[in-house]
DNA sequence: AATTCCTGAGAAATCGATTACACTGTGGTC
DNA sequence: GACCACAGTGTAATCGATTTCTCAGGAATT
């Protein structure tokens, strides 16, 4: 059942196909008569508009693409979530593209991406000295692009962020006006801003209270729940153990309650999170 | 910066666009000297096809789409982790659309995807009877469907479905032989099949030990995790308190386990999940 | 009444690829 | 030596919309 093209429209209608498009686009008035002749036409025939055709003539798509390390990641999760809400109700659909932090497939789903013309890219980098470029690429190309929790350096890009630095910071202060003094920190590789921002928060807290910053109650793990899991371990299994822990994201949080489990603490008795 | 079009690749090659196209799609053979210009031409112009001209032209695209219900639950998170992972190997970008259990929302994609041509659609469907009608009419385009969890009454299309039924006997059997004998269950709506397979087991399940269903000992909620609070409150509240409880998914175990946490009772010793 | 403007509509170009069709020349067959 | 098959190549049609140009006719201006 191949669908009606606007031509059939056309030729149905008696117009021709330049008016039937301008009747659904809207762009230079139209006769009344007319207009009512090409709808009621429109609607006989269950006429839908071949989009890539239209694509091919304007250059441009009504799809926005995001590019994450991790689809599974909680924090991922919620944002393409929020995402795809925006985008459908203006209109666009959302394609997602998972990088696994693997530079080579990143590069690659940007590429296409240049190639598809999709009206925009929200980007979080997996490496944010190496991506800039091909960033850059994308730009010249007329593409939005929005870095999503990562800076991207030396490219106009809008960005969105969050308060890593003071958020930790403020937590970290609250953790020592509750009396705690050996707070552990899992944190994230230092490759990635936020997670730098983090780490800075962590120590700026402590320093707001005069307290010196222990090596040996930092961990840093990637974002797997799996590697906070031992590390988690590793921090309460030492001697001076820790009253309190601070965690760099959701799935961390799994791999620690995990371990925190299986070494049989209490929280908030043993520890405060 | 303007991408170069296939016509002035042609042109520095010296070449018709036809030989280039068969240069680049490998369909016919080419001179082998006559494919070196133009591979070099290619390279040095740093050519890269129009995808929407292929689109067009083809009538098809590189993009597979997903529908679910609610892309923040973690099956389908992981189903789409899954998917994108095969997509990308295979040289497809994914489409994720999410329904929020809204027929008029899923309508509406399943008729973009429609228009927008891609190459298949894997659906879990929010209406089982209603959203047939529209799968039915994808179908009739020539686009492959895969059915997620749900079973599409009438419309001859591949599914993937897990096998709920015989998986909740068995876990309900098991609890049974472990001396459980009050076993409430917390379960989805009737409307889904997975939800009606998973009651039907756990009635199997007893009947299977020549127990008794008891009413009240199952609630219905949807998947979210604040109803399946509430419903778990309600089910231990009562005086002829469960000493199992079967839940039916991992979102409604979040909440199950936030309202087990708030009414102060331990797992399990109070309770076996 | 003649000239200019403007509005609405059609004809045709265009987007950038794929592909059906036509053509040329080489090698093989009888 | 005439004929055919086939491999390579170019020309042009095509996909289905959008958009530029062109033109006809009525309103407005002088």
């Amino acid at each position: 059942m191949k669908s009606p093209t606007m031509k059939e429209v056309a030729q149905h209608a008696g117009v021709s196909v330049a008016t039937v498009s301008r009747v659904l686009n809207g762009s230079t008035a139209v006769d009344g008569e007319l207009h009512q002749r090409v709808m009621s036409v429109v609607e006989e025939l269950r006429y839908r508009p071949n989009r890539l055709a239209r694509n091919l003539r304007t250059n441009s798509t009504k799809t926005i693409a995001i590019v994450v390390p991790d689809i599974e990641n909680p924090f991922f999760v919620s944002v393409v979530r929020g995402l795809e809400d925006a985008a459908f109700r203006a209109g666009y659909t959302v394609l997602v593209c998972n990088t696994d932090d693997d530079l080579e497939r990143e590069s690659s789903y940007l590429q296409v991406l240049g190639d598809e013309f999709v009206a925009g890219i929200v980007v979080c980098a997996t490496d944010e000295r190496y991506s800039a470029s091909q960033v850059r690429k994308i730009l010249e190309k007329g593409v939005a692009v929005v870095s999503l929790d990562r800076r991207l350096e030396d490219v106009p890009v809008d960005g969105v962020l969050s308060d890593n630095f003071g958020g930790t910071r403020n937590a970290v202060s609250y953790l020592v006006e509750q009396g705690h003094r050996r707070i552990g920190l899992i944190a994230g590789p230092a490759k990635y801003a936020p997670a730098r921002e983090r780490r800075a928060g962590y120590e700026q807290g402590l320093a707001d209270h005069g307290l010196a910053v222990d090596p040996d109650l930092i961990k840093v793990t990637n974002f797997k729940s799996s590697e906070a899991e031992t590390a988690t371990k590793e921090l309460l299994d030492s001697v001076r153990r820790p009253t309190a822990l601070f965690l760099s994201s959701g799935n961390v949080a799994i791999g620690s309650l995990r371990a925190i489990h299986y070494l049989g603490l209490d929280i908030p008795s043993d520890l405060s999170l």
